[in-house]
DNA sequence: ACCTGAACACCGTTCAAGT
DNA sequence: ACCTGAACACCGTTCAAGT
């Protein structure tokens, strides 16, 4: 007498009064990668979470790949969509970019995530809300490209360092704090010929704030401009 | 009589005329990733390269986050060594980072593999020499740090892209321009109002020189430092 | 059209047992 | 000290069968 209609059921009691879909699942993904990381997305767990067969969500994705990345796009989409215009196209860039940086801080998934999307959803919005400030200081296309490029590399790299320090700090049980000290300690043990920058570097690591670091960066982009 | 002295006998018959070494196992991890790239790293097919058991790499190798950091260390140092001083600080910094540029661009697994190896020997490795370059720029500690670290990011950030990109194509089995193309032809199906300026960006894609373009965006950080 | 869930073809890692 | 290889505990993905 049908398990099919059990489950069907079943899932409908859950707090998603609707059945299966792809913004459901999307959901679901985004709850999963939130709540333990991104070992926990598996869609063993997901299927059972959604109180449903693992290979029914390959009927609304086509693939992990495709579920990560339209998680990244889910997250992204809201991010964007809270942030205000600044008062100045360079100000706009700073707002934006450090939105983005905190999205990424609050979800190490997304950071590991975010640059495997290539050319994806989540990377298109991305560019576009840069390229959209960008337009407004007055560049050449060209300009305006290698720019809002820059930037969007430049964001992704600091996203996939963030990640794998929380990763790194996450299999290790120790908090960020924690893992940095480590690190810089790590560093100052190397050979004082060979690496004095980096020795150098591992006395201020662990004071250092990431967040200002980042928009550090930003500024910097945003000089070369003027000056060119 | 002995599996285990035939194995060993076995190996011995190989290239290598040494038993199972640390360098041999990376060396031969080198060879399976350049050969057939990321999914080609397996403990399976890595301990049968190497005439030996899957359990054995595990007394010189931690994990397979070891393996991967340490194969990129191994690539990244031969990289380094065979570039030379350039003219200028900033002639030195276009020269290296441009034989990273291309080193990863040779080696789409290491684009993956590289801004995963957070804080390790390859990052390591990379920072002294941005930062050695840098030191000579005359600015503050904190600056070059600022500097050296805003570097390492985009040039990490280029290399999550460029391996996300090759990730896409050969799972598609495509060539880059085929796949630049395909992208291109995705995003100027945008909509018109929400991604004007991407819209405007898939026309000249195809033909941009990601090369040249990666150049412009450490001459742009470049650029900031005589700003400030 | 949409869903079920067993089955397939893999993984990384461990570990008792060997030499 | 170093190596063997079967076993363990997972994966993503497919697909015949259901409704």
């Amino acid at each position: 007498m049908a398990k099919y209609a059990m489950k069907r059921k079943e899932r409908n009691n859950g707090s998603s009064s609707e059945g299966l879909s792809r913004e459901s699942i999307i959901e679901a993904a985004v709850a999963l990668l939130d709540s333990n990381g991104e070992s926990a997305l598996t869609f063993r767990a997901l299927s059972e979470r959604l109180s449903t067969g693992s290979g029914a969500i390959y009927w609304h994705i086509a693939n992990k790949s495709d579920l990560l990345s339209a998680a990244c796009d889910a997250v992204v989409a809201r991010t964007i969509a809270a942030i205000g215009h600044g008062p100045t196209p360079k100000e706009s860039i700073r707002t934006f970019s450090l939105a983005m940086f905190d999205a990424i801080e609050a979800r190490p998934w997304m950071g590991a995530a975010l640059p495997r999307a290539a050319g994806e959803m989540p990377i298109v919005r991305i560019l576009e809300c840069l390229g959209g400030h960008v337009r407004a200081l007055g560049l050449s296309e060209q300009q305006q490209w290698l720019v809002a490029s820059a930037m969007l590399n430049y964001i992704l790299g600091v996203a996939g360092q963030n990640a794998a320090n929380m990763h790194v700090a996450m299999s290790k049980q120790i908090d960020r704090h924690d893992f940095l000290h480590a690190v810089a300690s790590t560093w100052s043990r190397l050979d004082a010929d060979a690496y004095p920058f980096v020795r150098r570097a591992a006395e201020f690591l662990p004071q250092h704030n990431d967040r200002e670091d980042f928009l550090a960066g930003i500024d910097l982009i945003l000089r070369g401009l003027d000056a060119g």
